[in-house]
DNA sequence: ATCCTTGCTGACCGGCCGGTCATTAACTAT
DNA sequence: ATAGTTAATGACCGGCCGGTCAGCAAGGAT
């Protein structure tokens, strides 16, 4: 008999199957993912995913806020707690944090906003309350604690730190299309913050 | 009467019918746009339309050429033209060049491209040779000019000409995404060639 | 044991859309 | 005129897939 017919565990259901729809969406993108698809991955009938998610475009939703959120959350965190200058933050895990962006779940998630954005712009909206301007407001405070404490000068970054992020992006977008030929996007991104840093130094 | 029920005209019909799909590809991306819509557009019918491109995918490959091709083409000839100085043309024409990408049809095209990608990877590879690799390669001569008539220092940016257009990407994508909420796409490029050319300077 | 609640199933529906094809209307040649 | 050629039409088909629902089976309460 082994496994149970079926289980009851209405608990863990939700993020069973927002894992397996980004698993699903990842290899096929949104559109082209069938809903049965997504429950089998999750080991359910697709009956059942729709008594957790009223339609596709929800659970498209559900991953969307799983993924993104902990990040921001985690960047949040470590900038507020970290007692280090300016340029050893950014240096130090803010480089870790931008370099693990390309290849992980934050990538695909990416690519699903830019594919499907002008279908929903609700999402479009809380993807920018949520996550892009908070991200936005971080880098922002770095830059002003290190204008503060005298490391940097105030300079047009003060005022773009999209410029911070430029090449994350990129990157993200360079693995999703060409993966196959190389591109060290750790160094990227490294010498990137190194110019800005240059830039900006006091 | 006026209008006659149709009109043979064999020859402008490919061109008429990939900007008709450029248009409704714009507005809903590949996936959910229907072949008949693109005819509509187009002042045809759907029959016709397949009988210039076997499939919808044929079509979808014939748009991105259409688009993408002529500017590399321009840029190409624009530098093997110029005798500006290295700083000079990076400054000037190359500038405006990628202030001008996001917010036209290459734009689109990117967002195609990062969207389908998976599904048509041979789409990929002609992407590779005939636009990625042609423009940087191109990157890359201008920078060696530059050193080569001792206006620049040989850096890291040397061996990654992606870090020049990497801001152009990130604007596209922004315009995407956030249309609405402002930032100045064309101050960001101007700004990061600043930054980019304060480093490399000799 | 019995009944009730509820997590769960899977067959089914209906609409949508890529692609086809028989037919027709417009040009061409003679 | 007439016949042959080809641009163009639009009704149609078949498969796919989001979403539904009637009913079943697993726990709980008593």
């Amino acid at each position: 008999m082994a496994e149970p017919r079926y289980r009851r565990r209405k608990e863990d259901r939700p993020d069973e199957i927002t894992a397996a729809a980004l698993s699903a969406f990842a290899e096929n993108g949104y559109a082209a993912t069938r809903v049965e698809e997504v429950a089998k991955r999750a080991g359910i009938s697709k009956g059942l995913l729709y008594l957790y998610f009223k339609t596709k475009e929800e659970l498209f939703k559900a991953v969307i806020r799983s993924v993104v959120i902990p990040r921001v959350d985690a960047l949040e965190l470590a900038l507020d707690q970290s007692t280090l200058s300016a340029e050893a933050f950014l240096r130090g895990p803010m480089l870790q944090f931008m370099q693990g962006i390309p290849g992980s779940p934050v990538g695909i998630v990416v690519r699903l906003m830019i594919a499907e954005a002008h279908r929903h712009p609700d999402l479009v909206d809380y993807y920018w309350r949520n996550v892009v301007s908070r991200g936005l407001a971080a880098l922002q405070r770095i830059l002003d604690r290190g204008v503060e404490n005298g490391e940097f000068r105030r300079t047009a970054v003060n005022e773009l730190p999209h410029l911070l992020i430029a090449p994350v992006i990129f990157s993200v977008i360079w693995k999703l299309l060409f993966e196959n030929r190389s591109l060290d996007t750790d160094r990227l991104i490294e010498c990137h913050i190194d110019m800005i840093l240059n830039d900006i130094k006091a």
